[in-house]
DNA sequence: AAGTATGTGTTAAATTTATCACAAAAGTAA
DNA sequence: TTACTTTTGTGATAAATTTAACACATACTT
């Protein structure tokens, strides 16, 4: 039953992995070695049973009665999400946000390695930032062909963020994460992931008087 | 039928307005004076269908054969959501991503003010950053109460997370916007919603080699 | 060794969410 | 006026997702 990835598993689904696999890795941090449905449900706020049923897509990992090795869940998860090793990322945009995002530890820590920065303002490219040269959008196509980048991140403003998505594309990258607030076009196979702070904070202001 | 909120909207539903109101603001900048579900499907890649049933749940805000006008279903959105005035916010946590946050000027923009920021840190405590003095954590719900803030956004490392969101409840805070990479507990009542890059990237290489 | 408790993976039911299809309204043009 | 087009708002229907129920396996207790 193991690896079964023929019955067309819903993205919902995937979804929610990231963060199983994120907290079981804070379980481990913590010491732990087992653990449960229960106590994951418990912790992630997701009924035990949808926590089964999400791994059930992908296989079977617990033992009836015992639960889950940490351990042995964390790579199964790893290897279903392919975080299994580093990805080389493109970053597209050094504005402000570009700027903080460059600097961002937290992508390394995760196996997300920045290994190029573009802009278009002649005035930025040529300088440093988080230790990388700022390069000509005009090579934006030729250096992430040849570093062979499939990640990249959008940082430009919302008029900008179509254009430089279709460049991405054309250079062969993959998946997108975008922090422009706009919906982007992309053909499909390629994979677009959205941040948008603002939508957030409009959403809970609904609630509050 | 207007403003009828007395059927419980799912929160799924509110959870689009924001976006809908982002795309009207960029056709009215556009120039643009009116649109349809129709229109704003395509660009939103939402179907038309599910837009006016949505907007169905707070009024009638077209008109038949004609659509919407992109100002008044602004206004109305606006008032839906609550985002006709500035709202102000507290930040904790001046990490580096907490620095970075603190100097965006998108939430400005949209009606999102901070006013007060906190650390931990006696190093930090009585440093300025993005024209705001670092207060210690420990005068946080004081001065949220005298300032009477609702909103905040929690920029601590994941271990810090729960603890200071459990400050800013006892503080009278009700929406929480958190970057820490951990699931949080708050009372019922409490808004919190989350921003998390690393599951959102782990969630597309799902779909790499 | 027997009995109890725990926890899985699976199947079935219930709930939530999205789509469809259409009457009615509004504009346009002959 | 009348015919035609467009587009809304909304019941009815379909799809997707979540929750509940269950049978079996493992571990612990006495």
């Amino acid at each position: 039953m193991q690896n079964m990835q023929n019955k067309q598993i819903p993205d919902i689904v995937v979804g929610r992995l990231p963060s199983y696999l994120q907290m079981l890795k804070r379980l481990k941090t913590a010491g732990e070695t087992n653990t449960s449905s229960k106590e994951l449900g418990l912790k992630l706020e997701i009924s035990a049973a949808q926590i089964r049923k999400d791994l059930s897509h992908f296989g079977e990992f617990g033992k009836q009665g015992t639960g889950y090795s940490i351990n042995y869940l964390i790579e199964c998860l790893e290897d279903i999400l392919h975080v299994n090793k580093v990805w080389d990322m493109a970053l597209v945009g050094v504005g402000f946000l570009g700027h903080a995002i460059a600097n961002f530890q937290g992508f390394n820590h995760h196996g997300f390695q920045i290994k190029c920065i573009f802009d278009v303002d002649p005035s930025k490219i040529g300088q440093f930032v988080a230790g990388h040269i700022i390069l000509d959008i005009s090579e934006l196509e030729k250096v992430i062909r040849k570093l062979n980048i499939q990640v990249a991140m959008i940082t430009v403003d919302a008029d900008n963020a179509q254009d430089v998505a279709d460049k991405l594309v054309r250079a062969g990258i993959k998946s997108i994460l975008n922090y422009a607030p706009v919906i982007i076009k992309v053909p499909s196979g390629i994979q677009i992931q959205y941040i948008n702070p603002i939508i957030k904070l409009q959403h809970m202001t609904y609630y509050l008087k």
